[in-house]
DNA sequence: TTGTAAGCGTTATCAG
DNA sequence: CTGATAACGCTTACAA
């Protein structure tokens, strides 16, 4: 068990394709193959190169790999948050999908700041990614110009509606707001609420408002019991709209949520109040979080795919990297009503 | 605005460094130097070479650097799971902390498994790293022997007690769970049951029942209020918990989450019962998820600095890097009791 | 202040 | 099936 290490200036000491192939005496790039097309070489060789490998504890530098093949098997991430198990998920199905063909994830946050994702996808172009997966269609022009005249494979998350830079998966927010919100309508709920989102001009949040304005005024319902807080505590922006709604409007009796958590938050502040829910007030969110389920009541919620998302997401990019075409047309994911008890007629209908 | 570009079998069009030396009329080197040390040119060269190379699009390769330099500015990091936000938090803190000085962060997630962890991190290993950085320190042998032979940089995150590798930061989970459990058995309450984690024999995960068993054992009380299920969704373990305890130990009067998840499905187990909470069924947390303080009632918790152990985490590996030395000793960065409206002492009591 | 030359550790290409 | 050689695009080291 012999170590040919080489001690260089920088941390750690690794062994080189060069080392193993002089100790398994055969040339630098049967290495290399015995890597990349294993199938290619004579068992017996194989056997001997990946032995010595072994022996040298050799990890092949993808560093060097990528700076001459062209091909960096990363892929750049830029979320807006890691906070939001929704995106969370989402990353879990990009990295289960992308590590399955060898890629790996390369992550930044944003904070819901356009320019700073573009200074990140600045940044990140740097290394060479082979693909870039963004969240939303709301970018800077300063963003579109550099991927577009790099031609670069992009997908856009949760985004559907609105200009697609190369490719994206998502859903119509604004479909599946209308028809929570008529879910909730048929209930004969007629006071409507609605908890926006803290971060104004995203437009997969403007596309679930306009989906509410829309529903509510094809019913003859007021539109305008809109709350938006600056509030980045999502929970805390539900019980404070629930407050501020009902100041406005006594006679509410129900109240959406733009995230589930909004929803949750709405919730908490009818148990303070003892206000019943569903029977006096309903109360409906979006996204189908870990908590909908469990809390109680259970909330009745929008379910989109976030992890199937990740997944699809991935997909695209490799077929796109591998030179398949892949359709321009944004892929729709779909979304599904998840009926629980937070919503229902009032206690006097029932 | 010229634009010289080379086609290659790649996507994109990428200028190099050569075509914007050319273009300026001056040498490679001098390009470089205006990306790295632009204080060392004349400022006439410096402003010629910039302005060459924005007219270009020249987005230096960040790729050759670290092959020629052997410094990849990228640190590599493995989570159990993003879908935690404490973890995601730390993540953010990392990110944060990273971006500032210029370095990347390569993401990927292991499920708890630490054999998939290994392979992981052998994987990642390829792209160089200069750093490493882990959650928790219950690591297979492999990982351990790996990177303790290339002398990589790491540091394990939510780890304070249990053998390190080279660095950590983290707290106490046995000391926070057993100043929560005697908190709790201050108010008065003698039969406490705990909700476990679902997967085994992670130690933090360990320590804090440890914690729990310590309490309840120097205080008399039944040591055997363990709950825990197979069930991956933490909320429902909650639930599932206070129904499983209850029926054991009719008598049950507090209950303890590993978690805020877990503490947050045991309130709302309470609410569908109709159990009081906190007069009747006190209920503490752990971790001071965004949920611990807007649920109702709000939920009595441990706040540890996560994002701040990120940030942390970030700063050691940058001084390491740095050739500086590191203390040898975890940083524990401490904890927090959080007091709120969960825990209380009985009603007849109060 | 600027430049020349020599790698960094792989893979592409072309030969045998 | 295996090999020699030339990139890949940058930085280090040393000169001028």
């Amino acid at each position: 068990m012999k170590r040919a290490r080489k001690a260089k200036r920088s941390y750690g000491s690794w062994a080189t394709g060069k080392d193993v192939a002089e100790a398994a005496k055969v040339s630098l790039i049967t290495v290399s193959r015995a890597f990349s097309m294993p199938e290619r070489l004579a068992p017996e060789t194989l056997k001997r190169v990946q032995k010595v490998a072994e022996d040298l504890g050799y990890i092949p530098n993808a560093v060097a790999g990528e700076l001459s093949s062209r091909r960096s098997k990363v892929v750049a991430v830029v979320v807006p948050t890691l906070s939001n198990s929704n995106f969370a998920r989402t990353i879990e199905g990009l990295v289960a999908r992308l590590n399955k063909d060898g890629y790996e994830l390369l992550l930044s946050s944003s904070a819901f700041s356009p320019d700073r994702e573009a200074e990140i996808v600045a940044t990140l172009l740097e290394r060479r990614p082979d693909g870039i997966v963004l969240i939303g269609n709301d970018h800077s022009p300063k963003l579109e110009k550099m991927v577009t005249a790099i031609g670069i494979p992009v997908v856009e998350l949760w985004a559907l509606n609105g200009p697609i830079l190369d490719m994206a998966v998502g859903f119509s927010d604004f479909d599946a707001m209308r028809s929570m919100t008529c879910h909730v309508l048929d209930q004969g709920r007629k006071y409507v609420g609605y908890v926006d989102f803290h971060t104004p001009g995203i437009r997969r949040y403007e596309e679930r408002r306009n989906g509410f304005i829309a529903a509510v005024q094809a019913n003859g319902c007021p539109d305008q019991l809109i709350f938006s807080s600056a509030a980045q505590k999502d929970y805390e922006s539900g019980r404070l709209g629930l407050a501020a709604l009902l100041e406005r409007e006594p006679r509410l009796d129900a109240i959406i949520g733009c995230t589930d958590i909004h929803a949750a938050g709405a919730i908490f502040e009818c148990a303070r109040r003892g206000i019943h829910v569903p029977s006096v007030m309903s109360v409906a969110g979006f996204g189908d979080f870990e908590i909908a389920a469990s809390i109680e009541p259970a909330l009745t919620t929008i379910r989109s795919p976030a992890f199937e998302m990740g997944c699809h997401a991935a997909s695209m990019l490799m077929a796109k990297i591998h030179g398949e075409d892949v359709s321009a047309k944004p892929k729709d994911v779909g979304f599904e009503i998840v009926l629980r008890d937070s919503v229902a007629p009032h206690a006097s209908a029932a």
